[in-house]
DNA sequence: CCCACATATTGACAGCTATCGATATGTCCG
DNA sequence: CGGACATATCGATAGCTGTCAATATGTGGG
């Protein structure tokens, strides 16, 4: 679904500067929302704490003293928003940081936004 | 209440670069769940985007199509978190952004605190 | 092929919260 | 004082979601 990047096509209009709209306030909620869980947050810095930046689901269930299906459920809403990249290998299943999604996160909060973007800076 | 404070207090851990322990998490993502709701989203965008850079609960009101209740509730949620600061004069209630809390967030959310180098990604 | 294993999906349920109407609190004005 | 007005609080409710047990799907080994 790649949620995080839909609100990118809005433009990932920063909270402070301009009013947002009602679907655009919707949007970035929903991206929002997506890390404001404690398992999520707990799961995105584990594997982003991990050996060589990936880590497989039985791991993460043993660490964050939750049932593997509810680990299995978080992973799933971290790698829809593209937060988390998913890669099967073998019978296990491996997980990675897609740093730019929170990257646009952390832009949508940023107050200096609220200088008018240049269309043009991109990477 | 100062909920982002608190967090602070907590040296605001990065959800990146080190592993988030069970009460460091439970923090972030009380915060983080303070923003991530469409109605709040918009009342701290409207009064950053305020002339003088405040705003009364009654302009709000009308701004967003919700019952007067409903606004000062997510008022409260976000005066009693830092993000809002309310100032009463005369009949009337001005809320204007407190800047700090919202950076913190933002650092929490910093990949670049001390984001262990996808080291030599070996297969 | 079949079994053991790793992960994903499903269905159910409890707890939380956004919202509202009703009401309380507080403030100016005549 | 009394009434109009702005905002806050209360109580109730509906919808969402985090969690689990049970089950399904997929994969490698013997």
């Amino acid at each position: 679904m790649r949620l995080i990047q839909e609100i990118d096509q809005t433009c990932c209009p920063p909270v402070v500067g301009s009013a947002l709209s009602e679907p655009e306030a919707e949007r970035l909620a929903q991206a929002l929302r997506v890390i404001a869980d404690p398992a999520r947050l707990r799961l995105v810095s584990l594997v982003a704490a991990s050996q060589g930046g990936e880590s497989c689901v039985c791991d993460l269930t043993d660490l964050l003293g939750l049932g593997q299906p509810t680990v299995s459920h978080h992973l799933k809403v971290l790698t829809d928003a593209g937060i988390l990249h998913r890669e099967k290998r073998g019978r296990w299943a491996y997980y990675r940081i897609e740093p730019e999604p929170l990257e646009l996160l952390r832009g949508a909060l940023d107050p200096g936004a609220s200088v008018p973007r240049r269309s043009t800076d991109r990477r």
